[in-house]
DNA sequence: ACAACTCCATACGCTACCGTACGGTAATGG
DNA sequence: CCATTACCGTACGGTAGCGTATGGAGTTGT
Protein backbone atom coordinates (compact mmCIF):
# COMPACT_ATOMS: atom_id res chain seq x y z
CA UNK A 1 0.00 0.00 0.00
CA UNK A 2 2.50 2.55 0.61
CA UNK A 3 4.71 0.86 -2.12
CA UNK A 4 1.82 1.98 -4.44
CA UNK A 5 1.65 5.63 -2.82
CA UNK A 6 5.58 5.64 -3.35
CA UNK A 7 5.34 5.06 -6.74
CA UNK A 8 2.19 6.83 -7.61
CA UNK A 9 2.85 10.20 -5.93
CA UNK A 10 6.66 9.31 -4.72
CA UNK A 11 8.31 9.88 -1.27
CA UNK A 12 6.09 12.77 -0.16
CA UNK A 13 3.38 10.23 -0.35
CA UNK A 14 4.45 8.41 1.57
CA UNK A 15 3.44 10.20 4.37
CA UNK A 16 0.83 9.24 7.65
CA UNK A 17 -2.29 11.33 7.42
CA UNK A 18 -2.91 10.41 3.92
CA UNK A 19 -2.03 6.94 4.25
CA UNK A 20 -4.16 6.44 6.66
CA UNK A 21 -7.05 8.27 5.15
CA UNK A 22 -6.55 5.59 2.23
CA UNK A 23 -6.49 2.80 4.69
CA UNK A 24 -9.78 4.06 6.22
CA UNK A 25 -8.16 4.47 9.69
CA UNK A 26 -6.76 7.11 11.04
CA UNK A 27 -3.31 9.12 12.86
CA UNK A 28 -4.01 7.12 16.01
CA UNK A 29 -3.51 3.87 14.41
CA UNK A 30 -0.75 4.84 12.40
CA UNK A 31 1.53 6.22 15.10
CA UNK A 32 0.60 3.08 16.78
CA UNK A 33 2.72 0.90 14.52
CA UNK A 34 5.20 3.23 13.42
CA UNK A 35 7.15 5.89 16.08
CA UNK A 36 7.10 8.24 13.10
CA UNK A 37 6.96 9.06 9.49
CA UNK A 38 10.65 8.60 8.99
CA UNK A 39 10.68 4.59 10.41
CA UNK A 40 6.91 4.19 7.73
CA UNK A 41 9.08 5.38 4.72
CA UNK A 42 12.43 3.44 6.15
CA UNK A 43 10.14 0.58 6.44
CA UNK A 44 8.63 0.92 3.13
CA UNK A 45 12.24 1.42 1.47
CA UNK A 46 13.84 -1.65 2.56
CA UNK A 47 10.64 -3.69 1.98
CA UNK A 48 11.08 -2.92 -1.82
CA UNK A 49 15.26 -3.14 -1.44
CA UNK A 50 14.02 -6.82 -0.86
CA UNK A 51 11.42 -7.91 -2.79
CA UNK A 52 12.70 -5.65 -6.74
CA UNK A 53 16.57 -6.35 -7.06
CA UNK A 54 17.06 -9.98 -5.96
CA UNK A 55 14.50 -11.50 -7.15
CA UNK A 56 14.94 -10.58 -10.94
CA UNK A 57 18.73 -11.30 -10.38
CA UNK A 58 17.21 -14.49 -9.42
CA UNK A 59 15.53 -14.94 -12.21
CA UNK A 60 17.93 -14.52 -14.73
CA UNK A 61 20.66 -16.28 -13.06
CA UNK A 62 18.70 -19.35 -13.56
CA UNK A 63 19.37 -18.98 -17.05
CA UNK A 64 23.06 -20.83 -18.55
CA UNK A 65 24.11 -19.03 -21.04
CA UNK A 66 25.58 -15.37 -20.14
CA UNK A 67 24.49 -14.00 -23.46
CA UNK A 68 20.69 -15.51 -22.89
CA UNK A 69 20.91 -13.95 -19.32
CA UNK A 70 21.21 -10.65 -20.43
CA UNK A 71 19.01 -10.95 -23.39
CA UNK A 72 16.26 -11.96 -20.63
CA UNK A 73 17.31 -9.10 -17.97
CA UNK A 74 17.30 -6.45 -20.93
CA UNK A 75 14.14 -7.99 -21.76
CA UNK A 76 12.36 -8.23 -18.61
CA UNK A 77 13.31 -4.28 -17.02
CA UNK A 78 13.01 -2.52 -20.33
CA UNK A 79 10.01 -4.19 -21.79
CA UNK A 80 7.83 -3.20 -18.53
CA UNK A 81 9.78 -0.27 -18.01
CA UNK A 82 6.28 1.11 -16.62
CA UNK A 83 6.11 -0.31 -13.55
CA UNK A 84 9.62 1.27 -12.40
CA UNK A 85 7.61 4.18 -10.64
CA UNK A 86 9.34 3.32 -7.23
CA UNK A 87 12.78 3.42 -9.24
CA UNK A 88 12.13 6.98 -10.29
CA UNK A 89 10.54 7.94 -7.46
CA UNK A 90 13.76 6.83 -4.97
CA UNK A 91 16.01 8.70 -7.85
CA UNK A 92 13.80 12.00 -7.63
CA UNK A 93 14.59 11.46 -3.85
CA UNK A 94 18.29 10.92 -3.43
CA UNK A 95 19.06 13.45 -1.54
CA UNK A 96 16.99 12.38 1.14
CA UNK A 97 18.57 10.72 4.00
CA UNK A 98 16.08 7.05 4.58
CA UNK A 99 16.61 6.88 0.43
CA UNK A 100 20.08 7.45 -0.31
CA UNK A 101 21.32 4.50 1.36
CA UNK A 102 18.97 2.39 0.39
CA UNK A 103 19.43 3.56 -3.88
CA UNK A 104 22.97 3.29 -2.88
CA UNK A 105 23.02 -0.39 -1.99
CA UNK A 106 20.07 -1.20 -4.42
CA UNK A 107 22.58 0.37 -7.23
CA UNK A 108 25.98 -1.27 -6.15
CA UNK A 109 24.05 -4.72 -6.62
CA UNK A 110 22.78 -4.12 -10.06
CA UNK A 111 25.91 -2.72 -11.40
CA UNK A 112 27.55 -5.60 -9.65
CA UNK A 113 25.78 -7.89 -11.38
CA UNK A 114 26.02 -6.52 -14.74
CA UNK A 115 29.85 -6.46 -14.08
CA UNK A 116 29.63 -10.21 -13.52
CA UNK A 117 27.54 -11.30 -16.62
CA UNK A 118 29.57 -8.60 -19.19
CA UNK A 119 32.61 -10.58 -17.70
CA UNK A 120 31.13 -13.93 -18.09
CA UNK A 121 31.26 -12.78 -21.86
CA UNK A 122 34.32 -12.27 -22.17
CA UNK A 123 35.24 -8.79 -21.84
CA UNK A 124 38.14 -7.62 -19.86
CA UNK A 125 37.52 -6.64 -15.84
CA UNK A 126 37.59 -2.90 -16.89
CA UNK A 127 36.28 -2.79 -19.98
CA UNK A 128 33.23 -5.14 -18.32
CA UNK A 129 32.93 -1.99 -15.59
CA UNK A 130 32.01 0.29 -18.29
CA UNK A 131 29.67 -1.89 -19.53
CA UNK A 132 27.85 -2.46 -16.95
CA UNK A 133 27.26 1.35 -15.72
CA UNK A 134 26.46 1.76 -19.61
CA UNK A 135 23.75 -0.29 -19.75
CA UNK A 136 22.58 0.26 -16.44
CA UNK A 137 22.41 3.92 -17.74
CA UNK A 138 20.61 3.32 -20.39
CA UNK A 139 17.64 1.01 -18.08
CA UNK A 140 17.27 4.06 -16.43
CA UNK A 141 17.63 6.69 -19.30
CA UNK A 142 15.04 4.96 -20.94
CA UNK A 143 12.95 4.04 -17.89
CA UNK A 144 12.94 8.42 -17.11
CA UNK A 145 11.87 8.34 -21.07
CA UNK A 146 9.36 6.11 -21.14
CA UNK A 147 7.74 7.95 -18.30
CA UNK A 148 8.16 11.11 -18.62
CA UNK A 149 8.17 11.38 -22.47
CA UNK A 150 6.98 8.19 -23.79
CA UNK A 151 5.93 9.81 -27.00
CA UNK A 152 9.29 10.27 -28.25
CA UNK A 153 10.11 6.55 -28.76
CA UNK A 154 8.79 5.43 -31.52
CA UNK A 155 9.35 1.51 -31.96
CA UNK A 156 9.94 0.24 -28.93
CA UNK A 157 10.22 -3.84 -29.47
CA UNK A 158 12.90 -2.58 -32.38
CA UNK A 159 14.82 -0.16 -29.86
CA UNK A 160 15.13 -3.16 -27.62
CA UNK A 161 17.24 -5.27 -30.61
CA UNK A 162 18.84 -2.14 -31.16
CA UNK A 163 19.89 -1.38 -27.44
CA UNK A 164 20.97 -5.46 -27.05
CA UNK A 165 23.13 -5.41 -29.66
CA UNK A 166 24.68 -1.78 -29.35
CA UNK A 167 25.62 -2.77 -25.71
CA UNK A 168 27.34 -6.06 -26.31
CA UNK A 169 28.58 -5.12 -29.67
CA UNK A 170 32.69 -5.37 -29.72
CA UNK A 171 34.12 -2.20 -30.35
CA UNK B 1 18.56 32.62 -8.35
CA UNK B 2 15.10 30.49 -9.21
CA UNK B 3 17.21 28.42 -11.37
CA UNK B 4 19.82 27.69 -8.53
CA UNK B 5 17.05 27.22 -6.32
CA UNK B 6 15.51 24.63 -8.77
CA UNK B 7 18.78 22.76 -9.17
CA UNK B 8 19.64 22.71 -5.11
CA UNK B 9 16.09 21.70 -3.92
CA UNK B 10 13.71 20.82 -6.98
CA UNK B 11 10.41 22.44 -7.93
CA UNK B 12 9.79 22.55 -4.73
CA UNK B 13 12.18 25.18 -3.68
CA UNK B 14 11.34 27.11 -6.69
CA UNK B 15 8.73 28.64 -3.58
CA UNK B 16 7.46 32.16 -3.10
CA UNK B 17 8.47 32.31 0.98
CA UNK B 18 12.00 30.53 0.64
CA UNK B 19 12.86 32.28 -2.66
CA UNK B 20 12.27 35.76 -1.08
CA UNK B 21 13.76 35.13 2.30
CA UNK B 22 16.85 33.90 0.21
CA UNK B 23 16.87 37.10 -1.52
CA UNK B 24 16.51 39.68 1.64
CA UNK B 25 13.25 40.56 0.40
CA UNK B 26 9.92 39.34 1.26
CA UNK B 27 6.11 37.66 0.21
CA UNK B 28 4.86 41.18 -0.45
CA UNK B 29 7.17 42.03 -3.23
CA UNK B 30 7.31 38.54 -4.75
CA UNK B 31 3.62 38.88 -5.26
CA UNK B 32 4.28 41.82 -7.13
CA UNK B 33 6.17 39.88 -9.58
CA UNK B 34 4.06 37.44 -10.21
CA UNK B 35 1.10 36.67 -9.56
CA UNK B 36 1.20 33.40 -7.87
CA UNK B 37 3.66 30.72 -7.56
CA UNK B 38 2.61 28.77 -10.76
CA UNK B 39 3.29 32.03 -12.53
CA UNK B 40 6.75 32.13 -10.90
CA UNK B 41 7.63 28.72 -11.18
CA UNK B 42 6.65 28.78 -15.48
CA UNK B 43 8.52 31.70 -15.57
CA UNK B 44 11.87 29.65 -14.16
CA UNK B 45 11.24 26.77 -16.35
CA UNK B 46 10.56 28.84 -19.65
CA UNK B 47 13.58 30.98 -18.97
CA UNK B 48 16.01 27.57 -18.83
CA UNK B 49 14.60 26.21 -21.46
CA UNK B 50 15.46 29.64 -23.58
CA UNK B 51 18.82 29.41 -22.12
CA UNK B 52 20.20 25.45 -22.33
CA UNK B 53 19.20 23.69 -25.26
CA UNK B 54 19.58 25.63 -27.88
CA UNK B 55 23.01 27.50 -26.86
CA UNK B 56 24.68 23.64 -26.89
CA UNK B 57 23.34 22.85 -30.20
CA UNK B 58 24.13 26.31 -31.53
CA UNK B 59 27.76 25.34 -30.29
CA UNK B 60 27.97 22.05 -31.20
CA UNK B 61 26.39 22.60 -34.70
CA UNK B 62 29.49 25.00 -35.86
CA UNK B 63 31.63 22.47 -35.82
CA UNK B 64 31.67 21.13 -39.86
CA UNK B 65 31.71 17.03 -39.22
CA UNK B 66 29.39 14.90 -37.61
CA UNK B 67 31.29 12.55 -36.36
CA UNK B 68 33.12 15.68 -34.42
CA UNK B 69 29.76 17.40 -33.48
CA UNK B 70 28.63 14.08 -31.59
CA UNK B 71 31.61 13.38 -29.78
CA UNK B 72 31.79 17.11 -28.82
CA UNK B 73 28.48 16.89 -27.82
CA UNK B 74 28.79 13.73 -25.56
CA UNK B 75 31.99 15.23 -24.24
CA UNK B 76 30.47 18.76 -23.16
CA UNK B 77 27.29 17.34 -21.86
CA UNK B 78 28.70 14.01 -20.17
CA UNK B 79 31.91 15.59 -18.49
CA UNK B 80 29.58 18.15 -16.76
CA UNK B 81 26.79 16.32 -15.79
CA UNK B 82 26.93 17.52 -12.07
CA UNK B 83 25.30 20.42 -13.97
CA UNK B 84 22.43 18.68 -15.07
CA UNK B 85 20.73 18.84 -11.72
CA UNK B 86 18.22 21.25 -12.85
CA UNK B 87 17.73 18.70 -15.68
CA UNK B 88 17.16 16.18 -12.77
CA UNK B 89 14.40 18.18 -10.47
CA UNK B 90 11.93 18.18 -13.95
CA UNK B 91 12.55 14.79 -14.43
CA UNK B 92 11.81 14.71 -10.86
CA UNK B 93 8.78 16.40 -11.52
CA UNK B 94 7.49 15.09 -14.82
CA UNK B 95 3.65 15.21 -13.30
CA UNK B 96 3.96 18.78 -12.37
CA UNK B 97 1.21 20.46 -14.92
CA UNK B 98 4.13 23.58 -15.26
CA UNK B 99 7.03 20.68 -15.65
CA UNK B 100 5.53 18.63 -18.24
CA UNK B 101 5.20 20.87 -21.24
CA UNK B 102 8.47 22.27 -21.27
CA UNK B 103 10.14 19.22 -20.67
CA UNK B 104 8.50 17.57 -23.83
CA UNK B 105 9.65 20.08 -25.63
CA UNK B 106 12.99 20.39 -24.97
CA UNK B 107 13.28 16.40 -24.81
CA UNK B 108 12.10 16.48 -28.27
CA UNK B 109 14.28 18.98 -29.44
CA UNK B 110 17.37 16.95 -28.04
CA UNK B 111 16.19 13.71 -29.57
CA UNK B 112 15.56 15.55 -32.82
CA UNK B 113 18.54 16.87 -33.07
CA UNK B 114 20.77 13.73 -32.19
CA UNK B 115 18.10 11.85 -34.92
CA UNK B 116 19.64 14.54 -37.29
CA UNK B 117 22.94 13.70 -36.46
CA UNK B 118 22.99 9.88 -36.59
CA UNK B 119 21.05 10.58 -40.28
CA UNK B 120 24.15 12.52 -41.29
CA UNK B 121 26.45 9.89 -39.85
CA UNK B 122 24.72 7.86 -42.69
CA UNK B 123 22.44 5.81 -40.52
CA UNK B 124 19.00 4.81 -41.80
CA UNK B 125 16.45 6.75 -40.69
CA UNK B 126 14.62 4.48 -38.37
CA UNK B 127 17.98 3.27 -37.19
CA UNK B 128 18.94 7.11 -36.78
CA UNK B 129 16.04 7.30 -34.28
CA UNK B 130 16.66 4.52 -31.96
CA UNK B 131 20.07 5.80 -31.81
CA UNK B 132 19.21 9.29 -31.10
CA UNK B 133 16.66 8.00 -28.12
CA UNK B 134 19.98 5.15 -27.24
CA UNK B 135 22.23 7.78 -26.85
CA UNK B 136 19.70 10.65 -24.97
CA UNK B 137 18.79 7.45 -22.36
CA UNK B 138 22.90 7.10 -21.72
CA UNK B 139 22.89 10.85 -21.05
CA UNK B 140 19.96 11.17 -18.70
CA UNK B 141 21.04 7.53 -16.89
CA UNK B 142 24.49 8.82 -17.12
CA UNK B 143 23.53 12.22 -15.00
CA UNK B 144 21.16 10.26 -12.66
CA UNK B 145 24.04 7.99 -11.73
CA UNK B 146 26.97 10.46 -11.21
CA UNK B 147 24.37 12.34 -9.11
CA UNK B 148 23.15 10.28 -6.89
CA UNK B 149 25.44 7.47 -6.97
CA UNK B 150 28.72 8.65 -8.36
CA UNK B 151 30.80 6.41 -6.53
CA UNK B 152 29.77 3.14 -8.75
CA UNK B 153 31.60 5.20 -11.73
CA UNK B 154 35.03 4.21 -11.93
CA UNK B 155 36.84 5.57 -14.62
CA UNK B 156 34.83 8.55 -15.94
CA UNK B 157 37.46 9.27 -19.01
CA UNK B 158 37.45 5.53 -19.90
CA UNK B 159 34.17 5.67 -19.78
CA UNK B 160 33.22 8.85 -22.09
CA UNK B 161 35.05 6.86 -24.73
CA UNK B 162 33.55 3.44 -24.57
CA UNK B 163 29.94 5.36 -24.63
CA UNK B 164 30.72 7.16 -27.94
CA UNK B 165 32.32 3.93 -29.23
CA UNK B 166 29.29 1.66 -28.65
CA UNK B 167 26.84 4.33 -29.31
CA UNK B 168 27.79 5.05 -32.84
CA UNK B 169 29.45 1.36 -33.55
CA UNK B 170 27.86 -0.61 -36.60
CA UNK B 171 25.98 -3.31 -36.09
C1' DA C 1 2.76 70.64 -5.61
C1' DC C 2 -0.01 66.86 -5.86
C1' DA C 3 -1.92 62.84 -8.01
C1' DA C 4 -0.88 58.49 -9.76
C1' DC C 5 1.97 54.71 -10.22
C1' DT C 6 5.64 51.42 -8.79
C1' DC C 7 7.57 48.71 -5.59
C1' DC C 8 7.98 46.69 -1.03
C1' DA C 9 6.66 45.33 3.96
C1' DT C 10 3.62 43.83 7.74
C1' DA C 11 -0.10 41.27 9.14
C1' DC C 12 -3.66 38.08 8.61
C1' DG C 13 -6.36 33.72 7.44
C1' DC C 14 -6.15 29.10 5.25
C1' DT C 15 -4.47 24.37 4.40
C1' DA C 16 -1.71 20.13 4.92
C1' DC C 17 1.08 17.75 7.38
C1' DC C 18 3.81 16.23 11.79
C1' DG C 19 3.68 14.71 16.33
C1' DT C 20 1.50 14.15 21.22
C1' DA C 21 -2.11 13.37 24.73
C1' DC C 22 -5.45 10.83 26.17
C1' DG C 23 -9.58 8.16 26.27
C1' DG C 24 -12.14 4.06 24.54
C1' DT C 25 -12.86 -0.87 23.17
C1' DA C 26 -11.81 -5.63 22.79
C1' DA C 27 -9.27 -9.56 23.65
C1' DT C 28 -6.48 -12.24 26.86
C1' DG C 29 -4.30 -14.56 30.56
C1' DG C 30 -3.52 -15.27 35.48
C1' DC D 1 -13.35 -11.67 36.72
C1' DC D 2 -10.69 -8.12 36.24
C1' DA D 3 -6.26 -6.04 34.94
C1' DT D 4 -3.13 -5.70 31.48
C1' DT D 5 -2.15 -5.22 26.72
C1' DA D 6 -3.01 -4.25 21.80
C1' DC D 7 -5.11 -1.39 18.94
C1' DC D 8 -7.75 2.58 17.31
C1' DG D 9 -10.05 7.28 17.52
C1' DT D 10 -10.56 12.31 18.70
C1' DA D 11 -8.54 16.44 19.84
C1' DC D 12 -4.93 19.48 20.32
C1' DG D 13 -0.66 22.37 19.28
C1' DG D 14 3.09 23.39 16.03
C1' DT D 15 5.25 24.57 11.40
C1' DA D 16 5.68 25.84 6.47
C1' DG D 17 3.93 27.46 2.69
C1' DC D 18 0.04 29.95 -0.23
C1' DG D 19 -2.53 33.82 -1.10
C1' DT D 20 -4.86 38.55 0.28
C1' DA D 21 -5.36 43.07 2.40
C1' DT D 22 -3.58 47.18 3.22
C1' DG D 23 -0.50 50.85 3.93
C1' DG D 24 3.89 53.32 3.21
C1' DA D 25 7.88 55.16 0.59
C1' DG D 26 9.93 56.72 -3.58
C1' DT D 27 9.32 58.23 -8.30
C1' DT D 28 7.04 60.38 -12.22
C1' DG D 29 3.79 63.13 -14.97
C1' DT D 30 1.36 67.39 -15.30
Amino acid sequence: MALRALAEGGVAAVAVEPLAARLGATKGSAYWHFPNREALLKATLERWEREHTEAVIEIVDSVPEPLEKLRLLFATVLENVEDSAVELAMLAAKDHPAVAPVLERVTDRRIGYLEELFGELGFAADVAHQRAVLAYSVYLGQAQLLSSTPQVVKARRALLEETLAVVMCRA
